[in-house]
DNA sequence: TCTGGGGTCCTAGGACCC
DNA sequence: TCTGGGGTCCTAGGACCC
């Protein structure tokens, strides 16, 4: 059996894990720049704030009913979210940590009757250990375990706890299900699906498989079996190596000037670069774009991007640094308020064994001192702080973004923890 | 005025190989 | 009536997840 551990409106969750005057109020979280809600309490849910809707689309709702609105502090949800993970760990003989705030742990060897019992005691046991409430769903695949979480989640009968045991039991929860609401069903093939008069998770078990298979695809098969059952989804115990790496923001207000978004993508290029040494991995391609927003009128609208191959694969912050600069002074066209724009780093494979032998354009001197220099970045920057040691262009009076509603970082800055005030 | 960020997997088609 | 079989690598685009 697998359960699948789910932290309920986890964001909100951990603002009030440190406020507890939140209790019991309408909550939300905000995206980068303040843009749209990314988490909501119940009881913002309950006024209809819609999950990515944008705040100022919904400014006379939140102000009237007193909603606590709060910028996204991702330093303080990431390190909750370990939290969490750490003590589900210790619970099972098995984790995959799927998500920022949800986990499968296999519960194999409980047998059908302790399942319950330590369902509770799991829930207890975060509860007590980082202040998070969670939900359980319980089931004999991902898919499943999935769709009884949901359950736990929105009908208040299970406490939080919801185990699918057979088939019989699956089946009466499959036919209470809006398929749109399986795991892997999205918005395209919900519509599709719908109009061809699959309209709940059961409808989609019983349906053709080889109609399934020609529509929905490999993917979709796969899911209709772990609905019928048939786990096609193993536990992932070790997360595999990321393939690509990337770093964007949207801007506060638009950028016009290609300093501004010289400093912006250098900045994004050095955070990539970070990234990529903390997987242990080193990067064949880089690609920037830099665009307007969507909501621009049509002749005001421009998408540039370009992917350029590194002569060597590497982990330097200044290699990466440089060929994204590079691209930039390719992309960039005067005339267009540039609101966002993004590093990605492509053609990943480990540092260990990837370095290919000496040529007559790399020598082994050249790698070392790079190598040497990224531990110096990297051990000055985790001491005094990110930026301490950078490159010169990577500046910050060029661009910015809004923040406006930022809690402290209870967990992981000092300065933050000495300041806060009742 | 104001609309997020970071990923994965799959398919199809082109170009190429023996 | 007729079309070989079996591959790889690359890219673009779609769909999905949180």
């Amino acid at each position: 059996m697998y359960a699948l551990v789910d932290c309920n409106n986890f964001y909100v969750s951990c603002e009030r894990v440190f406020n507890p005057a939140l209790n019991e109020r309408p909550v939300v979280v905000l995206s980068n720049n303040d843009g749209c809600f990314i988490a909501r309490s119940n009881e913002a849910k309950a006024l209809g704030l819609p999950m990515g809707g944008p705040a100022f689309k919904f400014r006379e709702i939140l102000f009237k009913h007193r909603v606590a609105i709060y910028s996204a502090n991702f330093p303080l949800y990431g390190d909750m979210s370990s939290r969490v993970m750490n003590t589900l760990g210790g619970l099972a003989p098995g984790m995959e940590v799927y998500s920022i705030d949800e986990a499968f742990l296999d519960l194999g060897g409980f047998g059908l009757i302790g399942l319950e019992a330590h369902a509770r005691t799991i829930r207890r046991a975060v509860r007590r250990g980082t202040g998070i409430p969670v939900s359980i769903g319980i089931a004999p695949t991902k898919t499943l375990a999935k769709l009884a979480n949901r359950m736990a989640k929105k009908d208040p009968v299970f406490e939080g706890v919801c185990i699918l045991n057979d088939e019989s039991e699956a089946r009466a929860a499959m036919a209470g299900m809006a398929v749109e609401h399986v795991w892997g069903i999205g918005r395209r093939h919900t519509e599709f699906l719908n109009r061809n008069g699959v309209m709940t998770a059961l409808d989609l078990a019983d349906a053709s498989e080889s109609w399934v298979r020609r529509h929905l695809h490999i993917t979709g098969a796969r899911l209709q079996a772990e609905l019928n059952g048939r786990s096609c989804l193993p536990l992932e115990l070790v997360r595999p190596a990321k393939q690509s790496i990337c770093t964007s923001r949207s801007f506060g207000s638009a950028i016009t000037e290609q300093g501004g978004l010289e400093q912006a993508v250098v900045n994004f290029a050095t955070k990539c670069a970070l990234k990529l040494r903390g997987e242990g991995e080193v990067a064949g391609m880089v690609t920037v774009f830099a665009c307007t927003s969507p909501f621009e009128e049509r002749d005001h609208r421009y998408w540039g991007t370009r992917t350029v191959a590194l002569p060597v694969p590497t982990q330097d912050t200044l290699a990466i640094v440089r060929a994204a600069e590079v691209i930039l002074n390719d992309i960039f066209k005067p005339g267009f308020r540039y609101k966002k724009a993004g590093v990605t780093l492509d053609g990943l494979v480990p540092l260990a064994g990837s370095l290919p032998a000496p040529t007559l354009f790399v020598r082994e001197e050249g790698r070392e001192a790079s190598s040497r220099l990224m531990q110096a970045l990297d051990a000055v920057n985790s001491r005094y702080g990110q930026g301490t040691l950078r490159v010169a262009s990577d500046a910050s009076n060029g661009w910015k973004q809004r923040q406006e509603r930022l809690s402290p970082h209870y967990t992981t800055c000092w300065d933050d923890i000495i300041n806060i005030r009742p």
